[in-house]
DNA sequence: ATGGAATCTGTAGTGACTACGGATTCAAGA
DNA sequence: TCTTGAATCCGTAGTCACTACAGATTCCAT
């Protein structure tokens, strides 16, 4: 009997080694991005190796931004063993709208620092970060 | 009788001025953010420039990533007239978490870049993104 | 006066979770 | 073996900042 190979996690077990919690790995399984785990007599998930790899790559794609959408496509071609062309493609769509973002985060860092800088921090009533922001 | 001072804007025409939708002026008024407008004979707000100034104040600081709460404390302190330091205070707190997402999304983009260079492109059905991303 | 555009209200949906409550089950110590 | 406290179960509702609808009413230009 393998004893070793087999071991199954608890629900609990599975988010601390993924850094997720628990209602996410539940809510995970409700929307489709984990498989159903078995359960035991008494009603509880059990957790093997292939779900722990799954909700890493889920974790961490997340962590990259993607949307749990974006996720789902790639897991689909993952699964159905498609070209590592295609899951390349989408990486690199990705790349260029975090690269996006990078550069309207750093206009708003411009504009904020301009304008917390135009005032000295006195404690006049008239603050010219107000006006500033009033403009349309 | 003063007819240029006061010429008030309908829901649509503020919406324009200031470059949101409708229905964003109207959640506006419902959470507090706005103060409710007056009202024609059939029910229709109308709106002045005070309002006009204020949502424009609410967008710009939507736009530079502060939350609706944030907003609405910064928009207190302008009521109370408190002392702009006050204000650049909240500014420069901002500011320093825009910094922060700045770095975390230019790490997502070294990590997305390199992970997509490790992979050649080609046909292959196992892909170094898919392992790279199931590592935890 | 008319007819089409704009506005009204209220409700529900979005994404990606998080939080709660009350019932059940598990596992470790006595 | 029994007990007890931690973990898990399920379903529902809340979060944020909107957006989208439906069906009724009002406005305003011709």
């Amino acid at each position: 009997m393998p004893t070793d190979a087999r071991r199954a996690w608890s629900i609990g077990k599975l988010a601390r080694l993924t850094g997720c919690n628990v209602e996410t790995v539940r809510y995970y399984e409700r929307v489709g991005m984990l498989p159903p785990a078995p359960r035991t007599a008494g009603g509880h998930r059990q957790y093997d190796d292939g779900h722990r790899r799954r909700l890493a790559f889920i974790r961490r794609s997340r962590e990259l931004g993607f949307t749990l959408d974006k996720i789902r496509t790639l897991l689909a071609l993952a699964d159905k063993g498609r070209s590592c062309g295609e899951i390349r493609g989408l990486a690199l769509i990705h790349l260029e709208q975090v690269r996006t973002r990078i550069a309207d985060l750093q206009r708003m860092e411009r504009t904020l620092a301009e304008t917390a800088a135009r005032c000295a921090g006195g404690t006049a009533p008239d603050c010219p970060i107000i006006d500033a922001l009033s403009e349309v």
